[in-house]
DNA sequence: ATAATAAATGAATATTTATTCATTATAAAA
DNA sequence: TTTTATAATGAATAAATATTCATTTATTAT
């Protein structure tokens, strides 16, 4: 690993493997495909990382934190339940919008044999601050009440699956579009 | 390809494709595994199948008739559009939780770059179905009113997600569970 | 400007894994 | 039963791909 890491090389030996990784999973991620996408030589590669393993993981590590943070950063506009839900909510369905292979590839990673305990454990850990959320909203009356845990399933499956089929299909969300599925989010967990 | 293709064998086969592609992702696979799983030699494999690709493709089309069906079928219930829906969510939602390897199946081969047009082509003529309920559901102004494409992205969405939360967590889901699972996505859809 | 140190390179090697095919086992026909 | 045809086998081969390392290029210190 060179002493002063180029930040530059390794934002782009990141964005190619996740890039790649979207493309065709972890398995299939060549090191020559990320070499050549990301501008430097294969033995580049083994400068900064210890094996292919070492750099899915990495990669992980980083894209992790910044798509938690998309959700959590929101949080902290004070307002009403529904104001501070909406606030989340967009947050994350606008920054999968714009990042749709970071949101893909933390999602293929969690069933992806590359995983380690450790890192599920710090993973839930991100998201503390919207189960508190949740859970301060089941108090008030204003959530279904069941774990937690399902409510997030539904709501990041969802916004999964309609990003997904926006990036798939090429189609271009309107707003009005947008506050639909907000309110289908919002209906689907309000009681 | 033997003449009398030995079902027992194929079902074998196909069994250990979609279990391991669910473990390893489809570059994953490997012929190896495979053999070793289904009982039978590498060798025989290729007896059955010209390439990895092939069985890949052959399993997809199987699986994914199967897996439209646990919706489609539902269907055919008749009574009024809650009773309808309900039959159809509670189908997918039953036949997803008994067979979540299918259904991860399915839903990573969409990524890859295995799937090819035709058979994007001929997955989506299999929804029809359901496409045409929604929106007969829109003119009686039971749904909300946005392209049925983002309803079904939604409904999809959070039921993967959901199922393999509770298959990941080995949580046992409980009748009232599921209930409210059911409201999430009823009350999302309504308007 | 020169030497010393660090970083980058990519062709060569090692490893992994798909595929083949000569051989063996099984089933069907005579 | 013997012969013929079909199916299955898995070790050997070919192809794909991760990793290494001797060499080159760039950077820093004197």
């Amino acid at each position: 690993m060179p002493k002063s890491k180029d930040q530059n090389k390794i934002n782009a030996i990141h964005k190619a493997t996740i890039e790649l990784v979207t493309k065709t999973g972890f398995s299939g991620l060549k090191m020559a495909e990320v070499a050549k996408k990301s501008g430097v030589a294969t033995g580049t590669l083994y400068v900064y990382y210890k094996s292919k393993e070492q750099l899915i993981n990495d990669v992980f590590v980083v894209t992790k934190k910044e798509v938690a943070g998309a959700i959590i950063n929101s949080k902290y506009v004070k307002g009403s339940f529904n104001e501070t839900f909406k606030a989340m909510w967009y947050g994350y369905f606008k920054y999968c919008l714009l990042n749709p292979e970071k949101m893909l590839f933390v999602e293929q990673f969690i069933y992806s044999g590359y995983i380690t305990e450790a890192n599920i454990i710090k993973t839930n850990t991100y998201f503390e601050p919207l189960n508190q959320f949740l859970i301060e909203g089941q108090k008030n009356d204003y959530v279904k009440k069941m774990d937690v845990a399902l409510i997030k399933a539904h709501l990041q499956g969802a916004i999964h699956e309609i990003v997904k089929m926006v990036v798939r299909e090429r189609v271009k969300l309107k707003k009005k579009d947008m506050n639909i599925c907000f309110a289908m989010a919002w209906d689907s967990i309000t009681q």
